[in-house]
DNA sequence: ATAAATTTTTAGACAAGTCTAAAAATAATA
DNA sequence: TATTATTTTTAGACTTGTCTAAAAATTTAT
């Protein structure tokens, strides 16, 4: 069993290799939990001791199978109550983040597997980022950047890159949600802006948004 | 704000006034929580600085306005959560305690508010226990024991007093559930079991089973 | 009312998780 | 490659919540 510690430095570390792969560093993970480097140090013994990490000193850290598994069995969790939040209880996705960091340390099978049935079997969080399923496994899905694509294509937008709490009420405000079909209309030169529609709606957004939208190919109109 | 651990101290010292009227003592806490006296007392200090307890040495303790409130809002968490469980994650009633205690220390006032309403603001949880509103008071409902029925007298199945697992899996196995009408048929003088009558079923049970069911008065036939 | 039993508190210790400051190792640069 | 600069680790300290063992207060019983 672990402690709600141990549990947010596997989810941290677990984060941290899919973006780098190769080993995470001390600093990285210490920056990430918005903690210092000295107790990443003890944290990381303790995690290594009960086999969960690799760990040499000055040479970073990576997740062993069984802490893969643990890793993504909180990411499930927190990512499976986001989807219940804004599905049954009306909150918004900018919303969900905070209580879902909670949630995920809830320690009951039956819980999070009934859960899970009850909100018939999400593969994805409100962010559109992908659930693990009961052995850790997430689906990748196909997905580019908005800002890649070229004038005239379209796609439907799947997921944010920056789920900060600010983004998301921007993308509210302007009637960005998941699952809607974006066209871009033209791409501006000098400061790589893009006209879009959404909708039936003509949207003009930065490149610094477009940036931060995952697309999915859209085949077909 | 209140840690987890002074939650659970401010919850028992909630549960123990309710029986005993009048200070509650450390070793009833320390039973309670299954904790040490020395504990306790130390805890208990804290929570009298932080004025949620009045405490004078060796004279015990009791809830504060702020307490009751605090320790009532705890309470609330654990029921509605409870709901939860058996309403829409299909949890049997002696499953629900062990994951509500979790629960209920969540923190987010949406999420309880929201949670009510998702379950129609109940007003009790799944043992009959009547479920604080947001002040944090509680609907008192007139009960007695299924033990102080006469011959003849019946009345609806409400609550239990002891609400262990096992003796939920025994009321299951009966088909004792909460809503349903009770006959007494029969009263044994011998030990004091009773015949009773339960839905179209006769049962025999025993004064300790009686003596552990709450009763409301069964107007009309 | 005094002695014995019980309850409660104090004193000191420990584990978990964190921190600061200093030392050691690694990486970058001239 | 020698010297900075950076990263990482160690050492020691602090907080929270707990414990044991002993002292103090209260209650019970003779």
């Amino acid at each position: 069993m672990f402690t709600l510690s141990e549990e947010n430095y596997l989810k941290a570390i677990y984060h941290l290799e899919l973006g780098n792969d190769g080993g995470v560093s001390t600093n990285a993970i210490a920056e990430k939990l918005a903690t210092k480097a000295s107790s990443v140090t003890d944290m990381v013994k303790k995690l290594s001791e009960k086999e969960v990490v690799l760990y040499k000193k000055y040479k970073g850290v990576t997740l062993t199978v069984l802490g893969k598994t643990v890793a993504a069995s909180v990411v499930r969790k927190h990512r499976l109550w986001e989807v219940f939040l804004v599905e049954k209880l009306n909150f918004s996705w900018h919303e969900v983040h905070e209580v879902a960091e909670q949630l995920e340390h809830i320690k009951s099978a039956k819980l999070i597997n009934q859960l899970d049935r009850f909100l018939g079997f999400p593969t994805h969080d409100p962010h559109g980022d992908p659930i693990p399923d009961k052995d850790g496994n997430l689906k990748i899905v196909a997905k580019s950047l908005l800002s890649t694509l070229s004038k005239n294509e379209s796609g439907i937008c799947i997921g944010v890159d920056d789920s900060s709490s600010e983004f998301l009420q921007f993308l509210d405000k302007k009637g960005i949600t998941l699952g809607k079909k974006i066209t871009i209309l033209d791409k501006e030169d000098f400061d790589d802006s893009l006209s879009i529609l959404i909708g039936d709606k003509k949207l003009s957004i930065s490149n610094k948004i477009a940036s931060n939208l995952y697309i999915r190919a859209h085949t077909g109109q």
